[in-house]
DNA sequence: GGTTGACCTGGAGTGGGCTCCAGGTTGCAT
DNA sequence: ATGCAACCTGGAGCCCACTCCAGGTCAACC
């Protein structure tokens, strides 16, 4: 049994294949309460629900955007909670929207003094004329 | 004695600083050999070389960018090796360059997602219709 | 010449985030 | 009823990148 058809829940091994995460990590997720209470089948097995997966998409962005999974767990319960704590909910997504914001741009001022290394190096081995707009030293 | 006049070399407290990485880092950095012979003074004391600043600078970057202590090594190295080796260096780099722009863009993706939430909770909070474009499930 | 502060070493410890057992069910398919 | 794949648990182990000792040296200033 795969996909439950009535509800559209499916198996670990589904939800590891969907979301690409191994299913270890779903355990994992799981003990760390990132899924409150995540419903079971007869025999015990974990149950994706659609609710559950839609949930997953977004925690797994939050974590790729460097949210530690303790603070993680913490959004995933306020979203739990339901409306009345929305506000904290807020607060913590607009706090890590602005260390993602800065990060990216880090990120992009990084990325820019790599591709001009490279345009460096690459005219060095042809001979050429390094390019201009220096940042440091020319190692 | 914080910089030497003439080399312009300065202390690892003064790297420190230069960089905003703490002292222990740079002494780790030190240990796994990303800055091969780092000089000394008379007093066993390490200097760090503008030479050696403008490398720490560029290791910096390939860290924050995600590359491993263990391939910035190798990268100082090829650094360091001088010119004959140069199409190793190019290679690694271009190679962490794609790593980083995809990143980038995944970095970017989950920042819109994560701006939408914010807009749909805002609008769920202010009572107006939730924003278009879903990704997944609203939750 | 004694105190102070910045530096040194080797090595142990820490924290986060998985990742991997061992040993045990469950349930479809022969 | 026997096999097999996919699931389960509790707990140990691992990797990376630091981070933190303890105990010592060195140079400059009072």
């Amino acid at each position: 049994m795969i996909q439950d058809e009535l509800t559209g829940a499916v198996t670990i091994g589904e939800a590891s294949r969907i979301s690409g995460l191994p299913i270890e990590t779903l355990r994992y997720y799981d003990r760390e309460g990132l899924f409150g209470e995540l419903p079971r089948d007869a025999g015990g097995r974990r149950r994706f629900t659609p609710d559950a997966l839609g949930l997953l998409d977004v925690l797994l962005r939050l974590r790729r955007t460097g949210m530690p999974v303790e603070q993680v767990r913490e959004f995933a319960e306020y979203v739990r909670a339901g409306d009345h704590l929305r506000a904290g909910r807020l607060a913590l997504l607009r706090a890590h929207r602005e260390r993602v914001a800065m990060d990216l741009a880090q990120l992009q001022a990084d990325l820019e003094v790599i591709d001009w290394k490279i345009a460096a190096y690459q005219a060095a081995e042809d001979g050429n004329d390094p390019p201009p707009r220096d940042s440091m030293t020319t190692n």
